[in-house]
DNA sequence: GGTATATCGTTAAAAAAATCACGATAAAAG
DNA sequence: CTTTTATCGTGATTTTTTTAACGATATACC
């Protein structure tokens, strides 16, 4: 592999985007793909694209672009999505369910092992093939199963507790869909996602366009 | 209000966590709110916060900070939060009805007034008093109720076709929670939600610590 | 009333990210 | 075989974003 770039944030997020173009053109039966057409597909700049890839280590061929195979493994390498992760959902909500379901998951190396709910209705079930747990085994189970990943969709109110729950079971990573700012000791990463944030740009993309045609 | 300034992209995805912050603050009964404060809250530095504040115009007082319900008006007023939002729910699955019933849009000017789905079991139904019509009935409702936004959660597979009818419906913006590139005229403003980014930002921190601790 | 202090807000500097410029190169075309 | 061309990848440049430095000021305390 070449050297690796020291990789910075916004070129991680875009990453997987990549991934999904260049697993279509693999589909289509293409076996290279230049950073130009995944420009152009996602709107971006080519020199971008390029700059972006090159944190994987992969190497391109002048003229012809990126071999797809090698290309879809680098990036997946880099990002640890060619080793399976075993997760658990905490919270098995809409939202919850939703993720269970997300069929891209599976490109990602993540296993949504076991799902926790407070709702007796829904213990015992399964949610898209992933059994539902009383909230009460939570932290010998993350335990016995190994997972290092936490999802957590539970409403804001029980995050903290939770979380603590988590924290006790030893996990090492919270995806947070909660708009709680978690206490956690430094060893646990949390990575927040804030759907809010998203919709403030669409917002202020929208009065901006008003200002400009006004 | 104090001059406007030409706000940064990463400002503007801050103001909704402030502005959670702040409701917090008041709902327990301060007046005023330090950068400070609110930046020990988010783990961030107090001068990006005086700054992302800045944006809005608001003026903050030597030794105490801001006035909350200023605060939260010149945000909110920044955002376009303080004007209601027509939006329309398209493709009610799980995703969709987590969408719907997420309490903290009311608080955005957000107004979801109909879903659409493919599925005849749902539609005539209600989720979260959201009433769920046929995707048949799609550009002309988007058309009487003065709908702007659409807020699209169906299956990767029909988000373009949908797409289409919502711009024959003329409609402004599409949030856009599939993972699909749409294609839209200039004048139609899409936001993409890629859940899979914050899950790149998860993995690569989990790796970096793996390595760290090796 | 005078003094100490926490915070603001501006201007300047630093760091991070995006973009440009361009030489190198392998493939395709002539 | 030679020329053209599309693309890569590096180093330089520009732009954007974050952080620092510091004077100004209203409040709180003595």
């Amino acid at each position: 592999m070449a050297k690796q770039k020291i990789a910075a944030i916004p070129s991680i997020r875009r990453l997987p985007s990549y991934l999904h173009i260049i697993r279509q053109s693999k589909d289509e039966g293409h076996e290279y793909i230049s950073g130009t057409v995944i420009a152009q597909e996602l709107h971006l700049e080519p020199i971008q694209v390029r700059k972006d890839l090159a944190i994987t280590g992969i190497v391109g061929k002048p003229k012809k672009g990126y071999p797809v195979v090698a290309l879809m493994a680098a990036i997946e390498h880099f990002l640890g999505w060619d080793e399976i992760q075993e997760a658990v959902l905490v919270g098995a909500g809409n939202l919850g369910t939703a993720l269970s379901g997300y069929p891209e998951f599976q490109y990602h190396g993540l296993n949504i092992c076991a799902a926790f709910d407070q709702d007796p209705a829904k213990i015992g079930k399964m949610i898209h093939g992933v059994p539902v747990f009383s909230l009460e085994t939570l932290p010998e189970q993350v335990r016995n199963l190994h997972a290092h990943i936490a999802i957590l969709t539970v409403p804001s109110a029980h995050a903290q507790a939770v979380t603590d729950q988590l924290v006790a079971g030893g996990i090492s990573a919270i995806w947070n869909f909660t708009n709680v700012k978690l206490k956690v000791p430094d060893s646990v990463i949390v990575q927040k996602e804030d759907l809010t944030s998203g919709y403030a740009m669409l917002c202020v993309m929208m009065n901006a366009r008003k200002h400009d045609t006004e």
